[in-house]
DNA sequence: ACGTCCGGGACAACCCGTTACT
DNA sequence: AGTAACGGGTTGTCCCGGACGT
């Protein structure tokens, strides 16, 4: 019976994985021992080792089932009919991170470790990519069906949007990360105001 | 003769926390050993334990150093008799932490850390407010005397903006540190014109 | 499995502590090292920590091992119907500590400890008031029979001269962990005469 | 002028050895550092490798300070021309040692340490030979004089019980360094009733 | 086959006794 | 006399494999 066996053991990673990712967002990567893991999860080392053949490899599982959901997010919206304006992209994406437990706080240990690390590099560029893909596409249609403008130019301002979208994405995580008391409404505000102009 | 060693013992600190900056950039806060920080420095583990009593204390200094030369140049900017437009400002700052090895990087792993970690919270925090509250207050200075606006509105204006400015900040610095290809111009060049709408 | 294992962790708590024991009369407790302990243990790190969480702890497990053995001992004999004058029963104890291997240095190591260690020193006492009580009752008894006394004077006296007995043993042990050739049976003798009058 | 230099050097070796000797009470030999050592004398590290060479020596140092005035004591009763019951020998030597500050401390630690340390197991046994041979010679005079016994038996005798009243000694020394409540004058008359019977 | 426990050994941070240079 | 440096040693943790029992 591979079939059962097999979805067993995608919740059994997926269970590891959560577990994981609550200790990671309390504890970051460094600060989180496999003793950890293996306390919130409520298994043995030899069933994550099971499932996973190394921390690294529970790091980039975690971090993945995290971010999939926000780039599944991101794309929905993308592909909606009539487009909201580029603050409201922004706020959806955010709005959704506040949903997984110590989401940003998990991605600013994504970076922080991606900054010295080739593989996570990696991951989290692909990422980056990926959402920054979804944004031009949503900036170039926004930028035609609202401002008017011509597929070319519309294009061309998208493209160069779309990183400084990014980077106010990042800035709020890192923010709401790092403030006690972060009002991130009043961000989010603020930056449907400057797009607004 | 309390003078020359009191500068002595200041440059020591300095070159150790050099030392560990580039350390630190290299392999993050955690991957980076009292093994590694002697090497780099050149020193033994004897002469370090001098100088700071921990780890934690070695990170504190190397962070500090790193952003007290930041703030600088944010402050003297905001002093100056005719302001640039915001854009101009957030490129000040960040042209700058390009000379330091690593800054970038550096800051990505600091607010990692601060993520998980109450002390070094408030070091980032603190450091955050810092360049924000220069912001707003260079912020509301230009909106006066380039947007006309009152005192009031413009001192509105600006506490609202400056979280934002902060936060594109943090982004360019967030994706220079991971985007191997990162072209931080052109986020520079998005960013003012976004500012000029 | 939980009868197997558990024996199992005892005893191999038994066998460090045994290894442990060896090496803190060779060596003290200071003097040894974890890795000593490791070395005389033939086992790893990994496995000692797995059994104890700190070499503190391993101290106490080996002292109460050394020291129950001694208690049992005397306790035994103080039960027993025809008392032997008091002399015989801190030769007993003695004897007893004779084939413990460094049983005399280790106990000087402790009470060294003790007096310097709060937690210790509670250790070392509670041995000692255990000893001495059994002393107690035992001379009660003795002077009851041999002597002739009343219960009230018997028990008076004993209380009096226990901490005494205690002395000696305690002068015998401290004698025969520094003089090279100290003549433990000349000891008791004399001991045994003191009494005998 | 070498006499005054000289007479300054010895106190200022006293005085290290004194600062040392209440450490060594406090923390013990190996739970001092030389940095408390510093600390407590209110030198440098300087200084006091100018007066000893190693921390042994200061051990050593201060040890056999603290016990020559404990010898001087016993020698002095020793030759007096009317002798005390051996009972009040013992209690002359311990009410001098209880005028220095955790004297009792000291000498179970040293006894600790010589139990695995060769030279200071011959500084130990060489003080006690010399507190044994005073307590031999006096109980030999006192068994002459006030029990009438010949000098050969008196001798015999002396010989025998010098090491149990040295037991004595170190039993008490134990006792009033690890129990909280040590009631040292109940141990004394007790052992005086031993003698005097 | 799967999970559990025990164990291995490398390595971490930090401290310590001591010396060299000022 | 005093400060700064040295470098080996200390305790304790961590990640992971492998034997063992189910």
């Amino acid at each position: 019976m591979p079939k059962v066996s097999d979805q067993y053991r995608r919740e059994r990673r997926a269970e590891i994985a959560g577990a994981a990712l609550r200790c990671f967002a309390r504890s970051g990567f460094d600060g989180t021992s496999i003793a950890d893991i293996i306390a919130e999860s409520g298994l043995s080392a030899g069933a994550i080792y099971g499932h996973f053949t190394s921390k690294t490899e529970i790091i980039h599982a975690a971090v993945a089932e995290l971010l999939s959901r926000r780039v599944e997010d991101v794309t929905r919206v993308m592909n909606a009919p009539h487009p909201d304006p580029p603050g409201d992209l922004i706020a959806k994406f955010l709005k959704g991170l506040r949903t997984e437990v110590g989401g940003s706080s998990v991605l600013v240990q994504l970076w922080a470790s991606a900054s010295t690390n080739l593989e996570l590099r990696r991951l989290a560029a692909g990422i980056a990519t990926t959402v920054g893909t979804a944004f031009t596409q949503y900036l170039s249609a926004w930028y035609r069906k609202e401002g008017g403008l011509s597929p070319n130019e519309a294009d061309y301002r998208a493209r160069r949007e779309a990183t400084v979208c990014i980077g106010l994405t990042q800035g709020y995580i890192v923010q709401s990360a790092i403030f006690e008391g972060f009002d991130g409404d009043a961000y989010l505000a603020a930056v449907s105001e400057l797009f607004a102009r």
